[in-house]
RNA sequence: GCCCCCAUCGUCUAGAGGCCUAGGACGCCACCCUUUCAAGGUGGAGAUCAGGGGUUCGAAUCCCCUUGGGGGCACCA
């Protein structure tokens, strides 16, 4: 494994669990990292952290990688999609395909006595933390096989155990220089032995994260402050594996209005469900970029490229920001107007009947510009313009949508009429007769 | 319960001791433009900088305490 050349300095990674589709939180997490990489000219890492078996799936990892794409996220080494390869000198990345290497690395601590097998089962844990919590104790484990005599581990070998492997955690503070909290301190004290490898073999995220960090020559960890608390346990692994500590940065989490940390049941997390819904990837970034982030300046409309240039990791906030919806919409409709006609129809394109074609598309543009909020919104104004409905096609499209002796306003005019009327229909009048009235009454205005 | 972290308009934020009687943006309210709705323009309401102590000639900015909020305490990530 020659590698030469490598500046960790400047390596910083995204290192996403592919348990769901790709979240608001991660994307801006990944933001950030992009950021500072294309900002310090330095190398965008990421690597799939699919070690939980029972929750990872291929698709989820698809749709992550979408989205990154999407929004124009990209990365200098990462794992191999569409039957091509990794890219990169410290692949494999995708963690199951490095199963090898945490098997070494835990066998390296076990030799060193660093780390022990233990055999306790669940049941008894829970037992121990509910005594703690009992006596008002800081739940975490007793350490009741850390000095196992070689025989009473042979004789739960014998017996059909086969131990997890807990790291001993040593207790002493530790503390670091976090470049957005500043100096952080912990009492390592408080921990427990925790473990880095599950009784079946497969190695947790505390133990990964570190042995891939290091492999993958990470200089700064740049992840969510809900890791904060990690960072103690994960040093204290750097330290005992003898790697080279990197930067940690924790940065703000976005927040749901009652400022909780963002989630699924409060708040809309999924980033598909806003591509969906017809926000603009350039309006996303921008948006997302200044939720705890901001240049310093009155200036609010960047892109992806003019944030590179201006992104600093010391001006990055320590309280959450609330995801505000209304603020990405203003920003959304702010994009969508600043497209040109030819652009917009082409991003509206996805959103409209098959039906229409080009270039009533491209007329319908200027129609509905200024009054779009998302692409997807086209749908309340005129999708319905090209339903195959014979009545509803020629009244709407002919005299309506395109009038040869009306003019743009007009139109405009009349679509919001028609918006308004349709949202008070019901369904009985739907029928041909009542909707052509209806038509032929608003043609009149 | 234990540990850690945070704290400027409703929201996103500017602010790194005097430029702050705290600025911008979103949202909200008026008015202008407009046959309507938007977009655009102008103006307005909105924060005694969570509260209390210090330090200093001077504090939103530094220190301490209190309060409030959040995050974490898994054989999840």
């Amino acid at each position: 494994m020659a590698q030469t050349n490598v500046d960790r300095r400047l390596r910083v990674r995204m290192a996403p669990s592919p348990t769901g589709p790709l979240h608001i939180g991660t994307a801006r997490t990944s933001l950030y990292n992009y950021l500072t990489a294309r900002h310090d000219g330095g190398t965008f890492v990421l690597r799939i952290e699919d070690t939980d078996v029972a929750r990872s799936t291929t698709e989820f990892e698809r749709d992550i990688i979408e989205g990154l794409h999407w929004l124009g996220i990209s990365w200098d080494e990462g794992p191999q999609v569409a039957g091509g390869e990794d890219i990169g000198q410290f692949g494999p990345y995708r963690q199951s395909q490095r199963l090898d290497r945490y098997a070494a690395e835990a066998q390296r601590l076990l030799d060193a006595r660093l780390a022990y097998r233990c055999y306790c089962t669940s049941d008894e844990l829970e037992a121990v933390r509910h005594a703690q919590e009992r006596n008002h104790e800081a739940p975490r484990y007793n350490g009741r096989c850390r000095s196992l005599t070689a025989e009473e581990r042979a004789a739960f070998e014998a017996a059909g155990r086969r131990g997890a492997i807990r790291f001993e955690v040593k207790p002493e503070p530790v503390r670091w220089d976090d470049k957005v909290r500043g100096e952080v301190e912990f009492d390592n004290a408080l921990l427990g032995d925790f473990v880095i490898v599950r009784a079946d073999g497969s190695p947790l995220y505390n133990f990964t994260a570190v042995v891939d960090d290091a492999a993958m020559q990470i200089g700064d960890v740049i992840r969510g402050e809900d890791h904060i608390s990690n960072t103690p346990k994960q040093i204290a692994l750097y330290q005992a594996l003898g790697y080279e500590l990197p930067r940690f940065a924790h940065i703000p989490l976005i927040l749901n209005p009652d400022r909780t940390k963002m989630s699924k049941r409060k708040s809309q997390t999924s980033i598909d469900a806003y591509r969906e819904q017809g926000y603009l990837p350039e309006a996303l970034v921008n948006f997302l970029a200044f939720l705890g982030w901001s240049p310093g300046t009155e200036e609010e409309i960047f892109s992806l490229d003019e944030l590179a240039a201006r992104f600093e990791l010391t001006k990055v906030h320590k309280g959450g920001a609330i995801f505000d919806i209304d603020r990405l919409d203003h920003l959304n409709g702010v994009y969508i107007r600043s497209l040109t006609d030819e652009q917009l129809a082409l991003r509206l394109r996805p959103y409209l009947p098959d039906a229409a074609t080009d270039e009533t598309v491209l007329r319908v543009v200027p129609l509905v510009r200024e009054r779009l909020v998302r692409l997807g919104d086209i749908g309340d104004l005129v999708a319905f313009l090209f339903e195959t409905d014979a009545t509803i096609a020629s009244w709407y499209d002919g005299e309506l949508l395109l009038p040869k002796k009306r003019d743009a306003a007009d139109v405009a005019s009349a679509l919001t009429v028609v918006r308004d009327d349709l949202e008070h229909l019901t369904d009985a009048d739907w029928s041909s007769d009542v909707l052509d009235s209806r038509c032929r009454a608003l043609a009149e205005r």
